[in-house]
DNA sequence: AGCGCTGTGCATAACATGAATGCAGCTACC
DNA sequence: GGTAGCTGCATTCATGTTATGCACAGCGCT
């Protein structure tokens, strides 16, 4: 979150509303654009930390607002985060402690709960290609974040084969 | 984190660091073991939500411990957990964020990116194959997470060569 | 004397959701 | 023409979950 924030505020100042409207315009439809409030406690912890610095503006017949602007600090950040690389994905998985544990307590068998799960994910795998559907041929952005998913999804059920073999 | 406290709590009561050992015994070196601390701050609000009840015990020669327990409510929302399915993958990816943030702000561009973010999940999975070699092949849980997170891995590869094609 | 194991608790912080607040402009309706 | 209610702009606060790290305390071992 942090660092998405200095990088909309990179290329222009800019107040908390705006930059709630510019996620949501930059990632389309697939993604959830972030909770409003987050928005403002983000950024008043990036002013405490010195990376951001908020100019109070009046405007005629509007609220007031406040517009942020990167410090050399916040700079620094943010060229930092874009030289690290981003970590990969996670070992831990939820559905995984699922089955692991469920059995344990002699709440439901392994072939239950990966059937069912797999249905679960075949149904996702539908919505995303509804959803690649009817989205705009023309936003790359959200094409590629659908196709994303769907990739993961079905290592998700690759995975679930393994498993069903393994732990039968 | 709730539902596994949940979990082992419904095979038989025990406490907090009872707890840490079991979870760190059942997934193996593949996982990493959540922090204790946590461990304690979760079993407080299970027991004021009502879902475990805690049992004073003294031990000669050792400190206090406080061995908990499922309540009816706690089987209850245990159940619950096992009958719903899981969420499947989120389509929020930091690295995609940094793909389309980046260029943006001149911090760099994508194909420095892309690759750079390519050589590291390489390195990752090799991480992982390493990890795999040197992990008891009794042990088929901890192989199986490691395994989930190489598909999930090799997905994220794809996926690079597919953003590759469709940004450069 | 110091280290490591057992066992718990608290401080801090990030992250997420939801609701509350205030003001302005527009529309519908009697 | 007045007013009631909705929408858009803009921010703040209360609450809850997750995660890390540190502090504390007693005991056994070397």
């Amino acid at each position: 979150m942090r660092p998405f924030l200095l990088a909309l505020l990179a290329k222009e100042p800019a107040h908390g509303y705006e930059l709630k409207q510019a996620l949501e315009q930059i990632f389309g439809s697939a993604y959830p654009s972030p909770n409003i409030g987050q928005i403002y406690v983000t950024l008043g912890r990036l002013e405490k930390d010195g990376l951001v610095r908020a100019v109070d503006v009046e405007q005629p017949n509007r609220p007031n607002k406040k517009v942020y602007h990167l410090t050399a600090a916040g700079r620094e950040a943010l060229d930092a985060w874009a030289d690290e690389p981003t970590e990969g994905p996670r070992v831990r998985d939820e559905f995984f402690m699922k089955l692991v544990l469920a059995p344990m307590t002699g709440i439901s068998d392994r072939m239950t709960l990966i059937n069912r799960q797999r249905r679960h994910y075949l149904a996702l795998m539908r919505d995303l290609n509804e959803l690649a559907g009817r989205t705009d041929p023309a936003d790359r952005v959200a094409l590629l974040l659908i196709e994303g998913a769907m990739l993961h999804l079905q290592a998700d059920l690759d995975w679930l084969d393994r498993c069903q073999e393994d732990l039968s």
